[in-house]
DNA sequence: CTGAAAGCGCTTACAG
DNA sequence: CTGAAAGCGCTTACAG
């Protein structure tokens, strides 16, 4: 590939003039500028980011760090879609953008991405403290999604969802229900745990039963988890006269719904189902699933957004930016 | 952040001798590696990847292309996962990759990976001529991940998916099924018009009817189009006596299925229902989907394997890969 | 308006 | 075994 001096030689002027044609910063003469710009297209040059971010000190590459065990990771239905929007986002704004993805909760790739430069990071779901502190050591800006942090000052974004687990209470109680049996995910995540307690908080209010036999917690927020956990609770669901099953995610909601169909119980007509997210399975069900929509398009733009102005220094107003769930009707309510 | 330079002067060497201990590559003293090592310890020095790339000619990134026109990408169920496989694939390769998605099929996406520099590039799914030619002029290596190209010598990991379709056909028929229809996707889509091609040549030799009739042309691969074309086709179906289903994709297969049943229409008691990838969804519903199951995982292995080869100017036996297909039956047929 | 020089943070021969 | 120098491809003051 052609280089800056190549060009200066090519066009008979120096590598100075050359840089200050491509980047329009500082005074070229119209002549100069037309001989550089000629060679410029002949040589296709494509200007070097490398060097440029040495000098500049400034990548304009981003990194994205997921930490998941289990797969799927970019595919997965939910963080998937806070990805395709950052990729969307982060486009437009000129940056490009490296996914990273971790089974263990290591230092290996946020060092990785430290030692690229890049000029900031998105922090993407539940994340020990520690990773966090090493992180936060470098003085890179970072921003969490879905996620939190004990740190004060931490730029994250997050939806509301103990407004959604009450919306969901709402729901299901307003269409009559009043035994609702709740598969609540891991309660060590942020998500799961604000659900479940939104959905008890709303009941309570209305002094309506809610008693922890009431809940199963599913060991991981799977589809496999929900429908085990269900089935591990048949008897003593079928014998407490539950009308309906609140889960913290879709996918457990699914699980759930798949093991009571296989049990003949009718959807909606015996017992409804609810989840929470929505994920385009939940929509292509046949009984579609009623949700809980978190807005994973802002979500992803958000971050895009409040990174950049970390990088640039510029102030921030808030440091926790929540965003509206909103109810999703469908047929299994 | 701490640089060599800092690094020499507090362990009171040259930075020739600090960059000798961090590669391990010429001679130093015991005393001075430890010298050095005990002050990058204190100083949680990170080498900056953009110095070395700079000099080595080597940025150790690569760059994954996927331009498509409609969300999701990433999130997608079929290419998300040639993504985690990639992302798993590089990471233990050592590679960071970018990740770039385009909406229209411009040189934008692919320049601004040149720019960066980038080792090599994997290109998923189809892109136009036009775009490969582009990318070929700057004699960056890449792989072509469940596409093709006219351009020979180009290393391209796809699907068998001729002997897919005829496996499918295969399988449909040894139920006792006579009457197929079929929903075929895109046909300017490498996997669409072969999976299709497999399906009816099987039927051929087993001088089966396979007229044109019998097949319908989603115009996406979509849930919405396959459900859409299905509905499109209702009366021609139920007159045609038709007693299975077979879609191009999983998703037109599920969107096909998704119309039946609401029309009361037992599947597969009364229509069997098969498609084409085995993304996680054909699992998860009820009746749960009968399918061929594409190798997504190999698929995203062999890329980084294969461009890392490429990179490094190994030899290549093979240009084009061709992973088998797998039956995988369910309970829609 | 233009060019020579210095420098970004490294690595790699080359002398010593 | 070690250090000074050159160079990777740019940009940015600074002189002219």
């Amino acid at each position: 590939m052609s280089n800056i001096k190549e060009i200066a030689q090519l066009s008979g002027v120096s590598k100075s003039t050359v840089s200050r044609v491509i980047s329009g910063r500082g005074y070229t003469s119209q002549e100069a500028r037309n001989k550089v710009l000629k060679v410029i297209q002949e040589l296709q040059y494509k200007p070097n980011a490398v060097a440029r971010a040495m000098v500049s000190q400034r990548t304009h590459n981003i990194g994205i760090l997921i930490y998941r065990s289990h797969y799927p990771v970019v595919s997965h239905p939910f963080y998937g879609k806070i990805l395709d929007a950052i990729l969307a986002a982060s486009a437009q704004m000129n940056y490009s953008v490296f996914v990273t993805t971790d089974q263990e909760m290591s230092f290996r790739s946020a060092d990785f991405m430290l030692e690229k430069r890049v000029d900031g990071l998105i922090l993407i779901s539940r994340l020990e403290q520690n990773v966090i502190d090493h992180i936060g050591k470098f003085g890179v800006p970072y921003v969490m999604v879905n996620g939190s942090t004990d740190v004060s000052g931490v730029i994250h974004i997050v939806n509301r969802d103990q407004d959604g687990g009450r919306e969901a209470a709402r729901h299901l109680t307003g269409l009559g229900h009043r035994r609702i049996f709740m598969l609540a995910g891991p309660q060590s995540h942020r998500s799961h745990h604000l659900r479940l307690e939104g959905f008890r908080s709303y009941l309570n209010e209305q002094r309506l039963e809610c008693s922890d036999s009431s809940i199963a917690y599913p060991e991981a927020s799977t589809f496999e988890e929900g429908y085990r956990k269900m089935e591990e609770n048949w008897e003593h669901f079928q014998g407490g006269q539950y009308t309906a099953v609140f889960g913290t995610n879709d996918m457990i909601a699914l699980g759930a719904m798949k093991f009571l169909m296989e049990h003949s119980v009718k959807v909606p007509g015996q017992v409804a189902v609810m989840g929470f997210d929505d994920i385009e399975t939940a929509s292509i069900l046949t009984p579609s699933l009623t949700t809980i929509k978190v807005d994973t398009e802002k979500m992803g733009r958000l971050a895009c957004v409040m990174l950049d102005k970390l990088i640039r220094q510029e102030a921030v107003e808030d440091t926790a930016i929540e965003l509206a769930p909103k109810l999703v009707i469908r047929s299994s309510t």
